[in-house]
DNA sequence: ATGAAAGCGCTAACAG
DNA sequence: CTGTTAGCGCTTTCAT
């Protein structure tokens, strides 16, 4: 009487599916790989095989040889609703690809270059990347080894696409807004900005260029503050604005996340949007929320966030190597938080 | 005059490395490694030439014999702070391990499982889960292959931990609250359920069910809505909750991303605090701000991340195998969003 | 149309 | 302390 072995419940691997379907590992390769040169019979057994084993491919093994279906995602800040929207955008527009989704954060002082390295280290077949500060030379090594997607950059890159808002237009649009309102005491909150990159390649120093230029125009002073991505960096920052004196009558702050921050900060002192208008950047979905009411620039996210994908997954399916470069024309969306500013008081 | 071989500028590999530094493969892999038996002197060379080289390991080729210093998150819905909180929590206390931090979003109907099977291809060296629709016994078995923790489930699981709050006590707080501010007519704002995994191991179901006691106990009808997990969704359901005839003076809702959409919907219908008070559970940042100023109960998201990333790095580097289960006592904040009720109309 | 065999880049015995 | 030798599970020529 022969004791059956205990089989040590192993993954099986591809060996074990081709030994049940009595046939050779590279027939079940091709099976799996949908590739060319198997006979309906063959595809048939194969399969049956797999699903008696319950088999799933390694990926890892694949990684080694071909593809490894894995999408990497890079976004330099988990609390910031607008990357999320984004991920949402790129997240759908993947659905069925066969391909799976990875977000990497970046976490502490581990960002940019680091995350991207340990995407590519990794083996994902491309990678998605919102980077403020990864360099541009740094960048254009990294796209040439493996499909790469820059998002809210403006660099003229040729081998690596990008896709951003046309933010020297969108901050164009806030200030003639609250210009048209009737504000001249007009502050500007916007985040400090890496010495890595070259100013004119970042969103955030493009709003920050084209409110000191509108400034200028109205011939008024400009006051910049600077501080941390988080929103109660932002109140902070808000706070110490708001409460000295000369206080502005209006806020433009470079994101949605910082004027969320700052109307914050508003409420905190016991200031209204009479006293005090925000306009921020990106139209999260919470900025049209009634309690809320945030003026805002539109830069589709979602959209964004799927432009993103179809153009990595164009690169990667027909290996296109010419740079791509789409602008999103942004779009002012007016709310309850910008008002004219109140009569001047008598001094 | 010989040619210099154009370089095919590919990656260097364990073997360049030992070329270069004139040892072994497994020399090299040993030093990377840090592992026992290397004379300073040779990691010397070593370091040198991987430096030279700029040599980075092939996690792939890693992950086929030892680990791929990866660890998943999976998470069932982007646009939810809460999760983010947690996704932060993890990620800061992953922080300086060597471990990469991989968020894999459900996407549409890939859920649960999908996600999970898919992160387990990748050879990833431990799983955090928030899976509300797997199955127990789907679980119990991936908890043996991997290093698992879940989050938000009550499950008795042997193979896998768990990390949850006490959503009983939680909801019993909220409801407390609202009962002493004199609410009666108070309605419950929840989520569908997954079919697949037994009502008592879910935190929404736990929250629901506190509800209906509690409202057992004041004598008061019980009311429960239920509808999708996003805030729009919410404020669509509570839209008709509350425009309704016979509306609630309160509404629990069973998370913050349902409140805020209740609030959305309170908002929009031009009600306020004193004729429909909201609480939620969580306490995501923005329950804080003074605009929204929501009650709600918190259940420390950035801890529990925290958490679940030392209970599966204890399960990677000392093989435990007994499940833990850590409970979060939960506490609530009550702010602006909960009131007495008004004096009822006369007729 | 199918299969044998050689690697992909690493780790893990084991021998020296 | 160091190097040799097998694989890990797949893909990919290249025969047949």
């Amino acid at each position: 009487m022969t004791e059956t072995e205990a089989s040590p419940r192993r993954r099986p691997s591809m060996l074990d599916v081709a030994e049940t379907a009595g046939v050779s590992k590279a027939a079940v390769s091709k099976v799996i790989r949908n590739a060319y040169g198997v006979s309906p019979a063959m595809r048939e057994r194969v399969e049956a095989a797999i699903r008696e084993l319950g088999y799933r491919p390694s990926i890892a093994a694949r990684s080694m040889r071909g593809a490894s279906f894995t999408l990497g995602f890079e976004i330099p800040q988990l609390a910031n609703d607008f990357f999320t929207q984004v991920m949402q955008g790129a997240a759908d527009e993947l659905a069925g690809s066969g391909y799976q989704l990875f977000v990497a954060p970046a976490v502490g002082d581990v960002q940019g270059a680091p995350v991207l390295q340990a995407l590519r280290d990794r083996r994902v077949d491309g990678i998605v990347a919102i980077s403020p500060d990864a360099a541009p030379e740094w960048l254009e090594q990294l796209g040439v080894e493996v499909p790469l997607v820059l998002l809210g950059r403006h660099d003229p890159s040729r081998s690596y696409d990008t896709v951003t808002s046309d933010d020297a237009a969108g901050a164009r649009l806030a200030m003639a807004h609250l210009i048209e309102l009737g504000h001249r005491d007009i502050a500007h909150l916007t985040v400090d900005a890496s010495p890595q990159v070259p100013e004119e390649l970042l969103p955030h120093t493009r709003r920050l260029h084209a409110y000191t230029e509108a400034m200028r125009q109205i011939g008024a002073q400009a006051c910049v503050v600077s501080g941390g991505p988080l929103e109660l960096q932002a109140r902070d920052a808000a706070w110490e604005l708001l409460s000295g004196p000369g206080r502005p009558t209006a806020v433009f702050a470079a994101n949605d996340t910082l004027a969320i921050g700052t109307l914050r900060a508003r409420a905190e002192l016991g200031l209204n949007a009479d006293e005090l208008s925000v306009v921020g950047y990106d139209n999260i979905d919470l900025a049209s929320h009634p309690l809320i009411s945030l003026t805002t620039v539109d830069q589709r996210g979602h959209e964004t966030g799927a432009i993103a994908t179809r153009l990595l997954l164009d690169r990667i399916r027909t290996g296109r190597a010419e740079a791509h470069h789409e602008v999103i024309a942004p779009a002012l969306r007016v709310r309850g938080s910008t008002r004219p500013p109140e009569e001047q008081q008598p001094g």
